[in-house]
DNA sequence: GTCTATGCAAAGAGTTTGCAGATGT
DNA sequence: ACATCTGCAAACTCTTTGCATAGAC
């Protein structure tokens, strides 16, 4: 493991992804931090939020249209993208539903399974989803 | 909705999706193809594999390391992303399952579901996955 | 003082697109 | 004949990386 060492935009980049409900893309992300941080570079903003990921402090989310968005909420739940607008929501679940599925999943495949993400799709309220 | 005509690159793209069981990304098909067509582009490789997921015949696959993989088998199934080759993997499981999630997740969100995928982390038998 | 993080810019992957010519209907 | 598809190459988006300097410990 490298020894990590403190720096400002590692703390506001995490500040503002637990205080945003929103699921940033990394170029969102840039665009907040460098209004406290002027000079901040997009590949600092990379460096820290996959640093971030690897330590399990953020999540990162995978969607099959545009790049990557961060998640800075590490309790598990899943996400909802909506096929309109293409943002992305939260969707809690009973934990135990999210264990049962690793279980489930485990016992089905030749090797062994240790954590899972679902991505549903579907309308949001906006956008005119009932 | 567009007219679409037959073409010999794009059959030769469905028939190796339906006939393969991993799941390749757009350069791993292009490579295979080449073997037949030795002077199809990787263009026509990519237009061909959005066609066919746009079609619903076949299903483009995120992942968060790497390139989008695509899978030519159209039943819903979810898949497991071994952690140490990188390599993705089929994992079936009652349909009736994936229906009730959809209807999980339509009761707790604000708008309407309609589908999801589900990825699955953990380490294939080849890795030592027990 | 030493080691890590930053800013910058360049490079790298993966993917899309415009165009002239080939191909399917 | 006409519309679509192809091959090619250039362009584009997203992300990573090398290097000199600034900052943390």
């Amino acid at each position: 493991m490298a020894n990590l060492k403190y720096s400002r935009q590692r703390a506001a980049i995490k500040e503002y992804l637990s205080s945003t409900l929103d699921h940033p893309t990394a170029d969102t992300v840039y665009l907040h931090i460098r209004e406290e941080f002027p000079n901040i570079s997009l590949g600092t903003v990379y460096r820290n939020l996959n640093l971030l990921a690897d330590m399990g402090e953020a999540v990162k989310i995978s969607t099959p249209d545009g790049g990557d968005r961060f998640d800075g909420c590490t309790v598990p739940h899943y996400h909802v993208v909506c096929q309109s607008c293409g943002r992305v929501f939260d969707l809690k679940v009973d934990e135990r539903y999210m264990q049962e599925m690793n279980e489930l999943a485990d016992q089905y495949f030749e090797g062994s399974v240790a954590a899972h993400t679902a991505l549903f799709y579907g309308i949001c309220k906006d956008c005119g989803g009932s």
